[in-house]
DNA sequence: AATGTAATTCGTAATGATTATGATTTGAGG
DNA sequence: CCTCAAATCATAATCATTACGAATTACATT
């Protein structure tokens, strides 16, 4: 996932391309695969532009959380974002949670299970390893 | 995990038995294994004891969880408890997104992962899958 | 049963993340 | 350059969670 990409998927939906939005998509860029919280978001974009609230912040992360632009997990009470990674099909990761940054599993646990579930609708799941990475230790 | 059972053990380490407390494990017990949050909890207390705030609550809800009497997820950005399950070892829950209630799952995909972590710290883990159990379908 | 003391609760307020709203501005097509 | 929906801004409201001083309570000991 690229700026550009993200910019354009957005545009075939009607949506317009802001400065403030791309600042945010530039952020994720810069972020190196981690995940991060909305006050960081907020803190970073702040420095170019004053004057944005979280309004914006969580507005735009909404939509491309929605768009698949990026991708979010819940981390300590705190919705954490991050560029949704397609370079390989469906995964999960390994978290650092001291930095945010992940390592990418291979394999889903989901495609283990044995254990009947009939009877039971299965929406979704979640599998995350967590951490201190390389960097961190 | 029964109530006198955690009574006890709080009774060990120096707590108090308390009218509240104790309406609050029973609480759990009346959960039949299910996540509830803190909010419902309250709900239900103040039904016999209308002064009890929050502060008596979470309070509670840490020291039973820290004692491992409890244990906790966070559901949709709020902090879920139920019983702690100790009748089979370390595993995994299969979670009603309707109703909380849970299907213990008899795998942990950590036992399954052949990918190396070599250079990470690996301290925790969560696998979650979540659905609709068959008394809500 | 009365006392001492730490644990606990009560009442209330503060914090922090997230969501909402009305007015204003801006991007992009015609 | 006009129009208009999309987006932002400024600010307030909401909701979960945490904090705190004062009052109460459990319980071991006298």
């Amino acid at each position: 996932m690229n700026i550009e990409k993200a910019i354009n998927k957005l545009k075939e939906k009607g949506y317009k391309r802001t400065k403030q939005r791309e600042r945010i998509l530039e952020i994720f860029a810069e972020q190196d695969q981690g995940y991060i919280p909305a006050k960081v978001i907020l803190k970073e974009i702040q420095k170019d532009f004053p004057g944005v609230s979280y309004d914006t912040i969580y507005r735009n992360l909404y939509l491309l959380a929605d768009e698949h632009v990026l991708e979010s997990t819940e981390l300590e009470g705190e919705k954490h974002f991050r560029f949704h990674c397609d370079t390989h099909g469906h995964h999960h990761h390994f978290i650092c949670t001291a930095c945010g940054k992940t390592k990418a599993l291979e394999f889903c646990p989901m495609d283990k299970i044995s254990q009947s579930l009939d009877g039971y609708a299965v929406d979704d799941h979640k599998f995350e390893i967590y951490g201190k990475c390389p960097g961190c230790l």
